[in-house]
DNA sequence: GTGAAGGGCCAC
DNA sequence: AAACGTGGCCCTTCAC
């Protein structure tokens, strides 16, 4: 593909390129960056192209009119990329967001992002692979030269090759944005694009902010939670050998805890019934009759949280920051669900211990907000359940109002076992739990718990009706869909019964969950708008929940934004249910 | 030593 | 073999 292409490098030819470009309806968008981490390296080269004419920005030659955040002759380039029209065409756009963010201190507006085209169009398909090579070969058939990607751009002259490396990659970003709109309209996908896409730039500046954490506040709260663990290991050492006659013998038979078959061994030898494996929920009835059992699931508990988020996280911490900026995939589940990596935000331990030490910083306030049981009035939505409906209509305690409605018994006549109970369905419904595990997290035996689920499914039948419909529209379609329009494609066998089995579950929960993730990405996008201009910043973002940083004198009105934002986001798919947000200003993580 | 697989637990 | 969904990260074990 050969490419018309213009070099830039002062700021007259700047403005007279970015007003050239600005009537376009889409850009192709690149950046060129010296390192992975826009806090570590330097934003190069910046590219634009309308497919036919490509500019090439060397920022280098910016740097002499000062910090580049501040320098009023790239201001033609920060509006352009900061306005919805023209759309900018990035793969991977949050790498490139982040740098134009961190760097030239703008947001960018409108995107199209092609990795996030193609993830929306595999729909999960775990062999399609998503990088801009794999993903233009694949739509457009083109092979792209990725040789001078980690060249050396902070060369005072670049070569032409690189130049030419860097305008191609904008350029092709046009023809395939083509490609992939008309995939995406023809497989139903606007809509859940449009959500993604619109969340790309929150995301980025969620991560270009990180999350403070109190490291002197950690390593206290670690060697606390350390003296813990050495007790409970002393104490399930000691259960444990009470069945080893030579421990005593030898005085130093020691059994290595974090050991799987060295563990079970020890558990066989005292006479503990264990199954075929010694997962937490398949232990847990074994507690009551075994209290070494009950020791060791405290003792992994404990020993997860203190190898997980130990000392190991402190090195996640930015040393210029302060703060920890993990890695959020946007796609990071086909449901459509957000997933988190170094570290991974979305599981750090409820505990106290843990929690408290992430907050804001001196001035600050955290504002902490989540859904109230989303997944479950989304369910309510899809199925139009009117007693389901009407437990959420009351206002009143959901479990206690469905545990009424189940056992047949007025809302102040609910016993507390019963009310648990009845949580623990509601929330195996969305999951298509079957009887065999009820029974197993009830403690009720198998005949019991198919006699309660029968009974849960007579009172709520138009439940009943849409989780069946669900699946079986799962098996026939090989595929299920969110509210957006959102896609997951199921491959089984027909042949095998746990293939199609485990097809009906997902065909349930799939749009359940990704419904759930569809409106919390609408809340960024509208929340990212909605605060822009104020001390508010994203934080962090667990599924149903939204954490934001912000002044104290702000906390109020943020509170009130975060709140509305997430209740606009969730009634644009939600419209037969009551939605409902708990907000919480706090000056750390604990709610 | 390194890497993958198996088993496990954290979050929602 | 059956299986209540989605992830990430840890440890041990085992093959190379």
């Amino acid at each position: 593909m050969e490419v018309y292409f213009q070099l830039i490098e002062d700021a007259e030819k700047l403005r007279e390129a970015c007003a050239d470009l600005s009537g376009e309806k889409y850009l192709g968008f690149d950046t060129e960056t010296s390192e992975l981490d826009p806090f570590d390296g330097i934003l190069r080269l910046v590219q634009l192209s309308n497919g036919r004419n490509t500019i090439v920005v060397d920022l280098l030659k910016f740097h002499r009119f000062g910090n580049l955040s501040a320098c009023r002759e790239l201001e033609p380039l920060r509006k352009l990329l900061a306005a919805e029209r023209p759309v900018k065409i990035a793969h991977n756009a949050k790498f490139d967001a982040k740098w134009v963010g961190h760097h030239l201190g703008v947001d960018v507006g409108g995107t199209f992002d092609t990795m996030i085209a193609s993830q929306l169009i595999a729909a999960g398909d775990q062999d399609r692979r998503h990088s801009l090579a794999d993903v233009a070969s694949f739509f457009l058939g083109t092979e792209v030269d990725k040789s001078e990607q980690i060249s050396d751009w902070t060369a005072e002259t670049l070569s032409d090759s690189q130049i030419e490396y860097a305008a191609k990659d904008a350029a092709i970003m046009v023809p395939l944005r083509e490609k992939l709109a008309e995939r995406l309209q023809s497989d139903g996908l606007e809509g859940a694009a449009k959500i993604e896409f619109d969340c790309v730039t929150p995301v980025a500046r969620m991560e270009l902010n990180g999350f403070f954490i109190d490291q002197q506040c950690w390593r206290e709260q670690l060697s606390i939670v350390k003296k813990e663990q050495e007790s409970i290991a002393f104490e399930l050492q000691e259960m444990l050998s009470a069945g080893v006659a030579q421990a005593s013998l030898f005085g130093s038979a020691q059994i290595n805890l974090d050991s799987q078959s060295q563990v079970a061994d020890a558990l066989r030898n005292l006479g503990v019934p264990i199954p075929e494996t010694t997962r937490g929920w398949q232990m847990q009835p074994l507690v009551k009759d075994y209290p070494v059992v009950g020791k060791l699931l405290e003792y992994r508990g404990v020993a997860k949280s203190l190898t997980s988020f130990g000392e190991n996280i402190l090195e996640f911490v930015d040393e210029r920051t302060g703060r920890i900026h993990a890695d959020f995939r946007q796609i990071g589940a086909p449901t459509g669900r957000f997933s988190c990596s170094k570290p991974n935000l979305q599981q750090i331990p409820h505990g106290t211990e843990y929690r408290k030490c992430f907050r804001a910083e001196d001035g600050n306030t955290l504002v902490i907000a989540d859904y109230s049981q989303i997944e479950l009035r989304i369910l309510a939505e899809f199925s139009r359940d009117e007693r389901f409906i009407e437990a959420f209509r009351s206002g009143a305690d959901f479990h206690a109002s469905a545990a009424a409605q189940v056992f047949g018994v007025k809302p102040s006549e609910v016993t507390p076992e019963q009310r648990t109970f009845a949580k623990r369905l509601n929330f195996g419904v969305v999951y298509g739990i079957g009887a065999q595990r009820l029974a197993l997290i009830t403690g009720f035996s198998e005949r019991e718990a198919e006699n309660v689920l029968r009974k849960y499914f007579a009172t709520y039948r138009g439940l009943d009706e849409w989780l069946r419909d669900a699946g079986s529209r799962a098996v026939e379609t090989r595929s299920a869909r969110t509210a957006s329009g959102r896609m997951a494609r199921f491959r089984f066998d027909e042949e095998q019964k746990a293939q199609v089995s485990s097809t009906r579950r997902n065909g349930k929960n799939m749009p359940i969950q990704g419904t759930s993730a569809d409106i919390l990405k609408r809340a960024l996008a509208i929340l990212h708008k909605s605060i822009s201009g104020t001390s508010a910043m994203l934080v962090n973002i667990v599924h149903d929940e939204i954490v934001v940083e912000c002044a104290e004198a702000e906390a109020e009105s943020t509170a009130q934004k975060l709140k509305a934002s997430m209740i606009a986001a969730a009634e644009e798919f939600v419209k037969h249910v009551p939605v409902d947000v708990d907000v919480n200003i706090s000056n750390d993580w604990r709610h």
